[in-house]
DNA sequence: GTCATTGCAAATGCTTTGCAGTGCC
DNA sequence: GGCACTGCAAAGCATTTGCAATGAC
């Protein structure tokens, strides 16, 4: 079983099938899907599953800090599964890939103090945008 | 007539009352509202203005480049009318209201080229996120 | 007068919810 | 066997679109 799975069931998950293929399709590519793509890939293994229950097992896995919900443009949440190392996305303003990156430095440590408005400040992202190979080769 | 719907104007806009109330809306704030509270505001002064209307003209100023779109969260966009001079956001968490912020240095710079995948990296944008003081306070 | 722009309402895309039934623990 | 979890379908937001009427130029 992979280190996902077992995480949750230490946690007291009920293991169902559908939550299995749902963690599944996480684990396996390191890709940034939506709840549609994660459903369409859970469906090919588990016809029957519900988009319903795949949206509430994300909903669950963020709430977990297991995943990531990345929204980058107005339209479809993503889910990154790697939630547990910190890193930053690039993404295709074209298609809307993204692709993870690790900058050098800390973004916080650029945020003045001046400019911190009384927040409790707890993360920062950073989102670099362009045009991906495969869009502007086209 | 303020330098935005001039530059409007000299765009070749056609300059109804209803972009005109938009217009105004950004223009006098300095805050990220969503469509629907800029369609509220709007509606203050010209209550027949339809939403789809504020949806229009929303995006035509986006395209225009003298309005950002920013999406923090998968829910409704905010519009952000400081378009003209780059800074980045400071997001509460709980509320949503967003500050501009103005970090130091470049967060393109931070960004290896072993690291850029062949993208042609258009600009990178920072958010950071916390609580901010209304709703830590209570 | 022309044609861009508006208003309305219906359609769309993504996500959430209510509820009866199922099956994990 | 209890109750968390699922499936289905319907509801809910945010946004877009089609089309006839309007009004800025």
């Amino acid at each position: 079983m992979s280190d996902l799975l077992e995480r949750l069931r230490d946690r007291g998950w009920r293991l169902t099938a559908q939550r299995r293929v749902v963690a599944e399709v996480l684990d396996g590519d390191h890709v940034h899907y939506t709840a549609d793509e994660v459903h369409a890939r859970a469906a090919d293994r588990l016809p029957e599953i519900a988009r319903a229950t795949v949206y509430n097992t994300l909903s669950e896995l963020v709430a977990l800090g297991e995943v990531l919900e990345v929204s980058t443009d107005g339209r479809a949440k993503r889910y990154d599964p790697n939630a547990r190392h910190t890193h930053q996305h690039l993404v295709c303003s074209s298609c809307g890939t993204i692709r993870d990156v690790h900058p050098t430095g800390d973004p916080l440590a650029a945020l003045p103090e001046g400019e911190r408005y009384g927040f409790k400040i707890a993360d920062a992202t950073v989102t670099y945008r362009g045009v991906c190979p495969n869009c502007s080769g086209s």
